[in-house]
DNA sequence: ACCTGAACACCGTTCAAGT
DNA sequence: ACCTGAACACCGTTCAAGT
């Protein structure tokens, strides 16, 4: 019924900041106070109204600096991605090794912060964060003989699967460390829905009432396994 | 300041549903007319009052039939999952074809209904057809004679590559899709942006200004190359 | 140029009261 | 048992008006 709201997605990246001055409040200060709420409470805690609350200021006026809640997020999440840890310029390692340190690291970071995978997710990261680490990686595989293809296909991959791997892992972290405080209680309180699909899913059901001893670690395994697939397999065909 | 509210994340997959009798409404039509609000505006055009307002009824009623507006949109995501094709119980395709038509029609489920990934991401997923869609694959991986732990590992890998790369496509559609029309629009309105950072950030700025002719195939080749990927390394280590 | 104050149009959720 | 109506406590965003 009601039509639907002409939204302008425009990235904020395409818009210049305005020119400095002497002035109380800056983009940064707002991304700054951004960054913290959303590390304390997560993206549902995340307002306009509070930003304005931690920097002391009425929230109308960060619009004079951000052009909205989604500029915001974007500007969040592309100063996280200032935290990844990137190959030198002129590193002597090998390519395999340089995209493997650099996608541990960037799991690493969005552990850290768990609400940066669904915002990075979720917009195309244009932000020079982003662009800095893409050009990085990319100018690695170019030196070791990918072709433009394939090199595209390989850093696509991987952003993927860090991206996809975090997002399971942190969704499963959030929903036990809910009301029930550890993973015992919770599964005692999903005992009777357990039960009832211990029939019918066998292979499922295994999983669930027995899982593995330290989440952390296999994690970290599961992630190491597919991220070493991938590589193999990029070099098979970088090889051929 | 103020303090964290104590949210309970509890998944409506843990509680039962209400018993039947004689009503004019029911979790089946409220999670259809959700799907039918997703599918056309998306998780932004979303709310407890459209969804009463599409079926004739107050905002209210709804929680009698559902907890909240998170359970509903597990639900919904549920709900989708249910569209995805399966191996058949006794089929006789190996497990490589196997997880690849399954990944394929997952993948493309995904992108019929652009909010179900962000979804699917940000919530373990409990559901009847996540559950029966995760028990089918692991079956014919142990048949297959992959130990648990490789399975789960396989699913999982699977799963993230699928789930990731189908958010970055979307994402890079809908940013694209915004008020510049088509490609070239959006590109001219970003000249500015992309030819600051042509300097900088030479092999990035070369895809962004030079895109591939269609992207659509190119996403779908991209998908097909990184499952090719982990399906050759799954592959060896099954063997090993 | 920058920020306030107030307003507008929405939200999710609760709950007495009706039937 | 099921649904309404009204309320509560929030939202994002806009914009005149101040300085």
């Amino acid at each position: 019924m009601t039509p639907t709201p002409a939204r302008t997605p425009r990235s904020v990246w395409l818009r210049p900041e305005r020119p400095a001055r002497d002035r109380q409040l800056s983009r940064a200060a707002i991304v700054t106070a951004a960054v913290a709420i959303l590390d304390a409470e997560g993206i549902q805690g995340l307002s306009m109204r509070r930003v304005a609350a931690r920097l002391e200021v009425t929230a109308g006026s960060l619009y004079w600096y951000v052009g909205g809640k989604d500029e915001l997020l974007e500007l969040a999440a592309d100063h996280v991605l200032g935290e990844i840890d990137l190959p030198e310029a002129g590193g002597g390692a090998g390519w395999r090794e340089v995209l493997a340190r650099a996608a541990a690291s960037q799991r690493a970071m969005l552990l850290r912060h768990p609400w940066a995978a669904s915002v990075l997710a979720a917009v195309p990261n244009m932000g020079p964060n982003a662009l800095r680490a893409a050009d990085r990686i990319l100018a690695v595989l170019a030196a070791a003989g990918f072709s433009p293809g394939l090199a595209d296909a390989a850093l696509a991959a991987i952003n993927s699967q860090v991206t996809g791997a975090v997002l399971a892992e942190t969704a499963w972290r959030q929903a036990t460390a809910g009301p029930a405080a550890t993973l015992a209680d919770w599964q005692r309180e999903a005992a009777g829905y357990l039960a009832q699909i211990t029939g019918r899913y066998p292979h499922v059901a295994a999983r669930l009432t027995a899982p593995p001893p330290d989440i952390e670690a296999s994690s970290q395994a599961r992630f190491a396994l597919a991220l070493d697939c991938l590589l193999d397999g990029l070099q098979a065909r970088l090889d051929s």
